[in-house]
DNA sequence: CACTTTAGTAGTCATAGTGCTCACTCTAAT
DNA sequence: ATTAGAGTGAGCACTATGACTACTAAAGTG
């Protein structure tokens, strides 16, 4: 078995199993884990110890509706930037909330920033906050519309 | 209180309190949540039954870096796409395990689909299978060189 | 205003789960 | 053949859970 997990290492079927029962069941007990995927107690709670632990691959984060914090509406904004100043821009960017994540990607656009905001106005303001930031020099907004697929990862833990 | 937690509802100070804690450490026993929030033990055990209820804002999910599961690799995709066969489309695209999250945005993309992949090579398939997905007309697509701000939410719990 | 509803607190209880050991087995690698 | 790593099943003391109680406080309704 592949189990060893520490970066760079791949997930072994056991730990697969686990993972995908627990997306089910985020509060599933050890006890419950081991008897539905057929394992022993010790052998699930072991699993769970180096999943979890500090060299682990952190296994799960909230998943809030960003409607639920009142912030119904999606956007994709793509930025071009200097690369002069890249370090104080990462900082500037960080201090906006309403950036869920912000990708460095190949192509005509540096960044690939994702937002969430209250209405069409909020949105307004995070571009202009985001024009502000240190070596900005344009930016451009997507507006989702519909989640054709909402993110999903536990496909591919089979 | 704000504190039905069904659609469309905003979670209440308490309930971003306890879903934070639960980022930092998504095992926290119902006990030690309320110790360490300064609440009684019944009524973090009550708020999460909701939040974790039928109807409630189902609240975690994993969170496994794509390279654990032999995937290191991200992309964008944008696709333009016909927009009689809407559905069909929407089949196909479902199919395809790579494929993360696809999101219909404004703009002269129509389709916002985000991919993990293998290798580069691994992406031109996926690349080529969503081109034989009914009614894709166009795709482009940019590589993830960089993860400026990693995926984040608990920012908007406050 | 009195009344009802809703949420929270602090306490109890029986049941269940946890984290930990141990001795044993199985498998793959040396 | 021997060793190292992982899984098993069992047992242990300890803790957490879920469900209950009685009581309090705040908010909404007639």
């Amino acid at each position: 078995m592949t189990t060893k997990v520490t970066q760079g290492t791949l997930l072994d079927a056991t730990d697969k199993q686990i993972l995908r029962a627990l997306d089910d069941d985020p509060r599933a007990t050890i006890a419950f884990l081991a008897q539905s995927l057929g394992l022993a107690r010790g052998t699930v709670h072991a699993r769970l110890r180096k999943l979890y632990g500090p060299d682990g691959l952190a296994a799960e984060t909230i998943k809030v509706p960003p409607g639920a914090v009142g912030r119904p509406l999606r956007a994709i904004i793509t930025a071009q930037v200097e690369q002069a100043q890249f370090e104080e821009l990462v900082k500037d960017v960080s201090e906006i909330e309403e950036v869920v994540e912000c990708l460095g990607v190949s192509g005509n656009h540096d960044l690939h920033i994702e937002v969430v905001a209250a209405d069409a106005e909020d949105i307004y303001r995070v571009t202009q906050r985001l024009m502000m930031c240190r070596g900005v020099t344009r930016t451009s907004t997507m507006i989702v519309l519909r989640e054709v697929i909402p993110r999903r990862m536990s496909q591919l833990l089979r």
